[in-house]
DNA sequence: GGTAGCAAGAGGTATTTACAAACTCGAAAC
DNA sequence: GTTTCGAGTTTGTAAATACCTCTTGCTACC
């Protein structure tokens, strides 16, 4: 606990507290299981009141890094902090959370005419101009995944010429005023043909998750549909669904 | 606010004014926007000190229920934003949309003492009783997942001489007073191994969905741990996700 | 030898006090 | 008419202090 806070400091002294203790855990200085000195020995290690410690002990509490025991001390929790989205953890979340680099690999970006049932799933006219942008995703350099996504192109004018090895499709539709609302998808576990084993590096055969979605607007207008195949052994999807009391699951 | 806060009650004072608000919230005294008295005459009104009731309004800010808004006050905040109605279709609703008749062949249903990893998934003492119930899920006859569930045994007196191969065993937790409240998700895609190829009947190494569920209660207390693999060649999930425009509280 | 009880140490709750920072609004200055 | 300034209000941060409850281990008693 070399560091201290700093009162000339701009940041709160509690949040300046929930960093040094935070950093202590994840350098494994404080090792997971461990206790903590008593809150009256860290207030002086720290030079903050008792409350102050106490608030950033709170928020480390909800970050789900520590833990408390009435009348025991406070221990660093289990790594296993089960740290849920409320919704589908995007690929770039993930990475996040692993302390991992997202990146991509542009595989085709061009505008082309919609075919019959592109146009039918994307309720657009047959032949009109649909961006379709297919890219590889990798995870510090290792291929994950195989994203092939398309938009009506008059959604977002020039979007083919956006460099979507940086820029974020989700952040280019959120900026041209398009409001993903909901997503229905399908999901399915399925083979690796030749051509996404190459792209993945992986063998022909091998198990690979395949999830289908169709993104639409608060109007329900269809406004993406993306089918994204993730190599079985390299990633695994993460959400959490809300129960509702009428589900048997006979 | 007819009701105060009581020092002679057992709950906290904080708590009970929590209670106090988020009531006067529920019950329309304080409108969604409207804005709440100052703390310092909050607090005279509650009769607790402003720490303590800053404290309620923080839970209160957790639940959602309120926000603040420095310089200005603390205010109703709009109802209508944390709802994630991220659903899975369940596996008796897929049978029904299709016209297909869903039942279950039981492999194995007995209770045993809890192993290490499965006390602290379900956050029960290790060697306590836990339910397994193992079962192959069939679509008109055709067996399509395996489903592996542990349950507290705790939690229902008697679950192990229930006949699952008619009972629903979300409805045996729902008569008991378990309320399935939100189910924590990984789904990824492995290889089917001889033993799930068998029980299938299916080639080994063809894809195999693989879902881990973990269910809590409102309270967050683990009710269930499920593992369902379904032939990747059979099923296919299918769910709505819900895209949050939450910010994140760093 | 077993057990009840006490005491020390730990987190949990609560009060009082003080000052800082952000917002609102009206009055003064230009 | 517009801008600027400042006073007043309100939330945000922080300290010092007191006492309660729970856990643990030791001790003394039976």
């Amino acid at each position: 606990m070399t560091l201290l806070v700093r009162t000339d400091y701009p940041d709160p002294l509690w949040l300046q507290a929930v960093d040094v203790i935070r950093r202590d855990v994840a350098d494994g200085r404080l090792p997971v299981g461990s206790r903590l000195p008593p809150e009256r020995e860290l207030c002086e290690a720290l030079s903050i009141s008792r409350v102050t410690l106490r608030k950033a002990l709170a928020r480390l509490v909800d970050e789900g890094v520590l833990r408390s025991s009435h009348g025991r001390g406070w221990f660093v929790a289990s790594g296993g902090g089960t740290d849920w989205p409320n919704s589908l953890e995007s690929f770039s979340e993930t990475a996040d959370r692993m302390g991992l680099r997202a990146s991509s690999r542009i595989l085709r970006q061009e505008i082309v005419p919609a075919t019959i049932d592109e146009a039918e799933e994307l309720s657009v006219a047959p032949g009109s101009p649909l961006f379709h942008l297919e890219r590889v995703r990798l995870l510090d350099d290792v291929p994950v995944a195989m994203d092939d996504s398309r938009v009506p192109a008059a959604l977002v004018p020039g979007i083919e010429h956006i460099d979507f090895g940086l820029a974020s499709l989700y952040e280019r539709l959120a900026s041209e005023g398009v409001d993903p609302h909901r997503a229905d998808s399908t999901i399915e576990a399925r083979s690796a043909d030749d051509s996404l084993a190459t792209h993945l590096s992986v063998q022909p055969g091998t198990p690979v998750l395949v999830m289908h979605q169709l993104v639409v607007d608060s109007l329900e207008h269809p406004v993406l549909a993306s089918t994204i195949r993730y190599a079985g052994e390299r990633y695994r999807l993460r959400t959490a669904f809300a129960r509702s009391q009428k589900a048997d699951h006979r």
